[in-house]
DNA sequence: CGTATATTTGATATCAATCAATACTCGTGG
DNA sequence: CCACGAGTATTGATTGATATCAAATATACG
């Protein structure tokens, strides 16, 4: 598939093996694989703090197509995703679907009610991930309130895509809705530090059609009427280019700052 | 308006006049417009904890109508809602409206990105708060964490209802969506003590549609419909009654756990 | 009790879903 | 390196659910 290698590129700066990842260092003064990018439950903590966390975590890697999280089982493991892209979902009985989010490095998943989790969640490419026990996190976070603040900017910043994305499914039109996606991968690439053109697109378009309320064959519509407008190219399955950033954005409805940022601290 | 002394109703236990109301009590130990209900920002703090909280804190009342919160403004403050049934929504250029939650009495708001608020919130029957400057609960939050764990419990609810809600928006028919929404707004009038039935629907037929992402039409033809169906029954524009829950639960596709619970604390 | 507003009901239009082939990708094996 | 084939995506024809446009009622407040 064309996964190969991705994690590898996504891993950016701090490069472990593959035996390195797999083992635990409870004395580490930094958490190597958790560390590395962006909003993360690690940064901010002191050599001590992290070495604390260090101690209940266990990097973990999975291969694409897996199902780590399933909706309604016992939720006693929480995840920090540091390399790799997951779907998120929840399904219906009888059997549709909505994607909620996908999830890359720096994401932390494993929200649960009444002790059982409350989506699914997929890799789609392999991933790395630090698994924690939920039993032993809370009792770390108990001693270090800063891990606590640190979830909270995470979930606000989940409520805000969420937020954004309720417009989107509940106001705007096909060809918007495909506009907004591929703009704010390309700002989510940014801000990672990968670039924001081309667009990688590790899901298929069932997945995108999922996750913007749509279905494959109107997915596969859009993109071509975006490549006829000359806004955007695309290249294969997995990429497409954006060739007049400007364009997308009027017909995604987006005036300026409605694109991923980060919420200020408190609320 | 039908509003008139629904606010009294919603105040419940907590019998305050409205004087009494519009006054700041710095030497409070408790906060007894905020403790009064349900989740809430002043829960599981000490007396002294309360006091110093109360001291930054400014009760406040507005009319029905009054928008009190406008996307893309400074987002100096933040609220805690005591009272009454709040519209939050966002707004696209060309006037489309998505409604993204109707919050009511132990609800915060006030989330901001760059500085600005992320929504509009308007009061959709008259509204009771307790405000915040934003700095001082910052600083205040520094040395009570308890209260940034609150947050994030608050947070984590709002963004399991916030998926929910996707799911509706992005899967299910005009007519799943009715009935979801009568449901949902029957449990979390029973979570907060009030009766589950009849339903009491403060906002308009358009709001609910900015809310399912439908038209006034289609909800009115969909609440009709359901009565012809013998699962609800309406009484003036505000209020329904649910005749049928399980033949509710049913169309609206709800298998059991999927209504409003609390989330799991940590994450 | 009357009026402005909100809601319901009806007729028609439209965007996206569905049903149905066809073409493309990309990993595999010759 | 190229040909194969399973899965994936595109394209086409048609249907259908909900939006839109347009009155007719009902509500609720003064």
């Amino acid at each position: 598939m064309h996964e190969q290698g991705r994690d590898q590129a996504t891993a950016g700066r701090v490069a472990v093996s593959a035996s390195n990842v797999r083992r635990l260092h409870p004395d580490a003064a930094t958490c190597d694989t958790c560390e590395a990018r962006g909003f993360n439950m690690c940064h901010a903590l002191s050599a001590d703090e992290l070495a604390r966390l260090a101690a209940i975590m266990s990097p973990q890697r999975i291969e694409a197509g897996t199902t780590f999280i399933e909706e309604g089982c016992p939720a006693d493991e929480l995840f920090n995703l540091t390399g790799g892209t997951v779907k998120v979902f929840k399904l219906l009985a009888d059997g549709r679907c909505q994607v909620t989010g996908f999830m890359m490095a720096g994401d932390f998943l494993g929200l649960s009610r009444g002790g059982t989790y409350a989506y699914s969640a997929t890799a789609i490419t392999p991933v790395s991930f630090c698994r924690f026990q939920r039993s032993q996190l809370r009792c770390l976070v108990d001693e270090l309130p800063k891990i606590e603040r640190q979830m909270l900017g995470l979930a606000m910043n989940e409520l805000m895509a969420a937020q954004d994305q309720m417009v989107l499914l509940g106001r705007k039109t096909a060809r918007e809705r495909i506009a907004t996606f591929l703009l704010t991968l390309s700002v989510r690439a940014a801000r990672r530090g990968q670039p924001a053109n081309p667009i990688d697109l590790p899901m298929t378009r069932g997945d995108i059609a999922d996750y913007l309320g749509l279905t494959t064959e109107t997915v596969s519509r859009s993109l071509t009427q975006l490549k006829g407008d000359g806004v955007i190219s695309l290249k294969g399955n997995h990429s497409a280019t954006i060739l007049d950033a400007e364009g997308l954005a009027a017909i995604a409805g987006i005036e300026d700052g409605e694109l991923p940022s980060a919420p200020d601290h408190i609320a």
